[in-house]
DNA sequence: CCCACGGAATTTGTATACAATCGAGAGGAT
DNA sequence: ATCCTCTCGATTGTATACAAATTCCGTGGG
């Protein structure tokens, strides 16, 4: 999709800044308005965020944005938790050396954006770091349902990153994974993916509460 | 979606015999015509399938039939094992008395149409059993997810129910899973379900070979 | 003889226009 | 007064129409 794919980015927008809010119908006419489009890329964006299960549709009723509970937060962690173990643990039967460096450049990367406090890069390059690891997998359909897991709680991940505090965390978190993976250390590895995941959990149920 | 939901039932008939072939671009314009729609319920069936991975997408170059191997049946086979197994633990937790007289009552239904030989109604009413466990799970995004993956082989399972041999195995398959639940055996419900899958698995891979 | 280039034709992606469906609100019956 | 029904407005879903992109094929050059 070319022009959906922008649409599909200012939708997850309004979902973290709150314009969109939970259990909301929406009015295709009015945000397609809003984006500058028709309502057919807002449509293609919308069944793309419906598979993520970001926004709910009803047919000849419309698409409503999802109320995400506590509960559905813990179900998505809980299938990161399964499928991450899964994927690092192929990805350690599969990473080449050479793959190993390119994803340490990676982690270089979202270092660089955390101190320079670029908070537009840091998520994106978060992001491009785990899932060098989990597309080394080799298995693609796990690759792309963690993408839609990972989607689904980005809404809330904002703000995570934005505190300073958490920068040593995630870096350490980073290196570890990285050493697990040079010595073939499957179990090591999951558990520092593991780690890194239960502080976000831990900082997102936060956002969620308050 | 009203009149998509019709279009993606008869795609997935198109891919299972054949009409449409792996790897092979899919005209639009063509295939709309075949099903008496316009473009638009068109392609929002193909995102749907794109979601499960049975078409994929590349733009302003359209559609692709995408080409299933071994490998990715095997990948598909590996997650459900993964999330099933999830599921019927959650699920065990959750089944009350009556739900699973209700389950009992779906799966007396599959053994009337396996048989009655009512071929049209046997896969969805084994899902439907299935999807009664699945769903007892009270994660509202696994049960989608599983959905997407059982989508994802549907179209190699067509002939398993057809093989009158494998009859007695499902039924039987089928009462394990139940009387395990009734029993709350967490580890016992786990371990039926995985048996039935092995053998579809097994009958599915052959398939793929021949 | 092979490769690169350019333009026409096909095909995709999006905007506009129209038909079908849903829901709110007025009006009347019980 | 409350509930039901019907109508009208608003909104969705789909068909048609048009612009942008890509692919194919023929031509010219190396």
């Amino acid at each position: 999709m070319t022009a959906s794919a922008p649409v599909t980015a200012r939708i997850r927008e309004d979902l973290s800044s709150g314009h969109l809010r939970s259990g909301q119908k929406i009015l295709q006419e009015q945000l397609a308005a809003r984006y500058g489009v028709s309502r057919i890329p807002l449509r293609e964006a919308l069944n793309e965020l419906q598979a993520e299960g970001l926004v709910v549709h009803e047919p000849n009723r419309g698409y409503f944005v999802a109320q995400l509970r506590a509960q559905d937060m813990q179900e998505v962690y809980r299938l990161r938790e399964l499928l991450e173990a899964e994927a690092i643990e192929a990805a350690c039967r599969n990473l080449s050396d050479v793959a190993i460096d390119r994803i340490c450049e990676l982690a270089d990367e979202v270092e660089l954006a955390l101190s320079t406090g670029d908070l537009g890069a840091i998520g994106p390059a978060n992001r491009a770091f785990h899932f060098a690891v989990f597309q080394a997998s080799g298995m693609p359909r796990l690759t792309r349902i963690l993408n839609s897991l990972w989607d689904a709680t980005d809404v809330y991940r904002g703000l995570y990153f934005q505190d300073g505090l958490n920068h040593r965390h995630i870096n350490e978190e980073h290196a570890a994974l990285i050493a697990a993976l040079r010595v073939r250390d499957t179990r090591a590895a999951v558990a520092a993916q593991a780690a890194h995941r239960e502080r976000s959990l831990a900082h997102v149920s936060n956002q969620l509460a308050g």
